[in-house]
RNA sequence: UGGGCCGUAGCAUAACUGGCAAUGCACCCGGCUGUUAACCGGAAGACUGGUGGUUCGACUCCACCCGGCCCAGCCA
């Protein structure tokens, strides 16, 4: 009985014989001799038939073989300088299980708009699939760093029923009979999960229905959000780079593969290593004027802004205390300048933007009401988020953190829809 | 929602100043016992996004419509 493994697990059965179970990447040939690349999931090998070494019939099913076509191959692992990857399969029995037909993604280049319409097959392709890889990778660190370190999973609702931040765009749904909306964000909801359980996150999807078009943007993405309770903004910077290096670290011990296959320059992440550099709002302002950008204190920094700042460092780049009018009502005041709020973002080396928002939160009661009649916004749907300053109000902190971006960031990929399965975005909701 | 650009064979591109729509890949047929997005030969595949206009003649110029991309705003 041959025994089945995986492509990833091959080096362990060099000299044996063993059964894999995939997909035909791609086939040539060269007359009597056959070269055929299989793609199990995993990974991708080269199968080598011989027209000498195997049974006619299994010769002939060879040269049946499409793009895609399922196969289940045996034969044995051999380590050849010649293989793409150093192995290779010698084959000695083949099984097609079905001939694929037409399979529109060739091995050529193709836009991405055709790409993003055959999403469901360009994930079998090998850079998608290490993006994949990844991608999983970040969500596991993002968990075992917060859960190691006593952070409880408190999942926040999907559905509800008004705004984190009133001016932001929602998509509406009809919830029998009333109006209700996707989330922006879990925050209100950790805030109360922190005052029962301490340190916690949410870690799910996020909605915005903005008519943004730029590479940065999805209507539909993931976001983990911690929330800890007596924390304040120091301790919250603190969390948020741990996190960020640790992520890093993790990828660079588990998918150097996949990084290769991405063509990462990895130095620019190996060098990543906390405390980041950190500079005050002011301070950014500053570093534009000096680079010759017009910019007015007081505003808020656009995509090219933030290129500029961040370029200035090979780190992730903390910003702290924004001017109180570009952020949102929770946001608590600086008590040292009162223009201030205690807000944090970091942005990405590399001109990949922000990738962590968030900032100590408004613990005082009559501050909080002020600010929601400044923003104009309904103070009855927020009597139950008051509440938490009504009973046992503490310092508290949180951040949230875009999973694709920091996907985006660390595989160096270009546009933010690679870096989810099935992105959605203003012109795209197929397939 | 503004500004810019683009729609040509299944895919990726070309066609100069308005004059017979071309090339590569994929598919099909044939050749090749070490290929690396293999290679060599052959065949097939297009009312050039839509509607109207200018012209002897439109892929090419003009108007409108449809679809997409990039940039900006907003944000993670």
């Amino acid at each position: 009985m041959t025994p089945v493994t995986t492509i990833q697990h091959l080096s362990d059965h060099v000299g044996h014989d063993v059964e894999l179970q995939g997909w035909v990447y791609n086939t040539r040939s060269s007359g009597k001799l056959g070269f055929l690349m299989i793609r199990d999931g995993t990974g991708i090998v080269q199968g080598v038939v011989s027209s000498q070494g195997v049974p006619a019939e299994v010769f002939a099913a060879f040269e049946t073989l499409t793009q895609e076509s399922a196969i289940t191959v045996r034969g044995e692992v051999r380590e050849d300088q010649r293989a793409p990857g150093g192995y290779e399969i010698l084959v000695s029995d083949l099984e097609v299980h079905q001939i694929a037909e037409d399979y529109p993604i060739s091995p050529k280049e193709h836009g991405t708009a055709f790409l993003m319409d055959h999403r469901h097959l360009w994930l079998r392709s090998r850079r998608q699939h290490a993006i994949m890889l990844i991608r999983h990778e970040v969500i596991r660190a993002c968990r075992d760093f917060l859960d190691s370190n006593d952070f409880v999973l408190v999942d926040t609702p999907i559905i509800t029923p008004n705004a984190v931040e009133g001016t932001t765009t929602l998509f509406e749904l009809e919830y029998f009979g009333r109006s209700a909306y996707l989330t922006q964000s879990g925050q209100l909801y950790n805030e109360a999960n922190a005052m029962a359980l301490r340190k916690v996150y949410c870690f799910g999807p996020t909605f915005r229905a903005e008519k943004s078009k730029t590479r940065r943007h999805l209507t539909e993405f993931w976001m983990v959000e911690p929330e800890i309770a007596y924390c304040d903004l120091e301790c919250n910077i603190g969390w948020a780079e741990e996190l960020v290096a640790y992520i890093v670290r993790r990828i660079l011990e588990t998918r150097m593969e996949q990084l290769k296959v991405l063509e990462r320059d990895v130095g620019r992440l190996e060098v990543i290593k906390t405390p980041f550099p950190r500079v005050s709002y002011t301070e950014a302002v500053d570093i534009l004027h000096k680079a010759g950008v017009e910019f007015e204190w007081g505003g808020d920094f656009g995509g090219s802004d933030e290129t500029v700042i961040s370029e200035q460092y090979d780190q992730p780049l903390i910003v702290h205390r924004f001017p109180a009018a570009i952020k949102a009502f929770y946001m608590k005041r600086d008590p040292e300048d009162e223009r201030l709020v205690l807000g944090v973002d970091i942005l990405a080396p590399e001109g990949y933007g922000e990738i962590v928002g968030g900032g100590q939160r408004e613990d005082d009661l009559q501050v909080l009401v002020q600010r929601l009649e400044e923003e104009d916004l309904p103070r009855e749907v927020y009597e139950w988020y008051l509440d938490l300053r009504r009973f046992g109000t503490v310092p508290h902190s949180g951040f949230g953190m875009g999973i694709e971006r920091v996907v985006a960031w660390i595989t160096g990929v270009q546009h933010l829809r690679e870096t989810i399965p099935y992105p959605r975005t203003l012109t795209r909701l197929e397939p």
